[in-house]
DNA sequence: CTGCATCCGGGCCGATACTG
DNA sequence: CAGTATCGGCCCGGATGCAG
């Protein structure tokens, strides 16, 4: 990519990251190291070309190394941009509301916004475990201890099972659904619904700076 | 921009504003409401027709508006990147370090990470007023009652006076440049040096999550 | 079959000229 | 000052080829 050619940390963070796609290959590469049919399966739309260009330029910047030829990690250096795809995960989350037919979905895509909801320590919370059934694979949500964990894979004795098409799972998830709502969008709940309000930190989508930093002064 | 079609938050995000140039706009405009000839000042390298077309796609989807033509201001929605641009930066600060001959450089763009180094309340910090001079406008820190503001504008009665070069300045803010290192570097110094290091969080590069959320797993 | 490299059409970007 | 118009070139996207 062309640089900006500004003396500014966000025109430098963008001369690595600002390419198309780029950050969505990060976004693959956080949840874990990923082989190269994995990063397709996990960014449809993007062309074979452009995947392996990306990531050689990734790996020339140093976010990204590959330790067997075709298995692909980010260094630390590129998990650091864990912080920004995380806020982008919560500024766009309320651009979920409603999905197009033509948008495809992997559950994977579900950790980031899930670990937003749910992460964190909270001793109060109830030890609960929640499998989630949408899309391509289960994921569960397990949480013990005040930590809540999510991992790929069926869940070994749950207190809830969700099954719904991707918009409506998210609803549930981030608490814009109640349960009749979901049900009549073709949800199945198994269990004590309210497990999950009682998980779900309310502060969510809010800025983690707190509104002092974020308003612009005047 | 053509949609990338998946039914993710951080696509849907990069859907609205993962354009060249898109981010840096808004980053002028997080400061202040900007009229058209400012913002191209502030984006040095822009295209004018880019300008344009950018500007109008933000206004369509609602993160900028114009109050008089020719005067744009963030709408809340537009505001509310500011989280992201903040982890941009926070993340694009260690790539400041070598400054290119052939980069720009405009003052304001001191301020985002002036926010991060010293914003916050810290009831115990001094009270003093720093006046930076670096490229083409004069910025003051003015540090009161544990909170620290950051304004366009000479001091009243500063405690300290830096003036340097952009990249000397910005390794004295960050802390990166001892006082003698930064002399060395062309940097004037009149007052006491330490203010800065009192002022300054020390957790400004942290992710504001904690490692916690930020590691991947496995 | 996986992991890329090559090729080419089209659209976005960048620079300049121009207008109210 | 605040944009609009135009055009060359480069990056993106989709298809295909090919080596291990």
């Amino acid at each position: 990519m062309r640089s900006y050619g500004q003396y500014c940390a966000v025109a430098k963070a963008l001369d690595l990251v600002g390419d198309r796609w780029t950050l969505l290959i990060v976004r693959e590469l956080l949840l874990r190291p990923c082989r190269y049919g994995e990063l397709q399966d996990g960014l449809p739309g993007i062309a074979t070309n452009l995947l392996a260009e990306r990531l050689r330029a990734l790996e020339e910047d140093g976010l990204v190394a590959r330790d067997e030829p075709g298995c692909y990690r980010l260094t630390e250096r590129g998990q650091q941009l864990g912080a920004v795809v995380r806020e982008l995960t919560r500024w766009g989350a309320l651009l979920m509301a409603e999905k197009d037919s033509s948008d495809a979905f992997r559950s994977r895509w579900l950790e980031i916004p899930l670990e937003l909801m749910f992460g964190g320590n909270d001793p109060g919370r109830p030890e609960v475990e929640v499998e989630i059934r949408a899309g391509d694979e289960v994921l569960t949500l397990n949480s013990r201890a005040g930590e809540v964990k999510i991992r790929r894979g069926v869940a070994v004795s749950p207190e809830l099972v969700l099954t719904a098409p991707p918009d409506t799972m998210i609803g549930m998830l981030s608490g814009g659904l109640d349960k009749k709502a979901a049900l009549e969008q073709g949800a199945s709940i198994l269990g004590d619904f309210r497990h999950l309000a009682r998980l779900r930190r309310r502060d969510w989508l809010e800025d983690p700076l707190g509104p002092a930093l974020s308003t612009s002064r005047r």
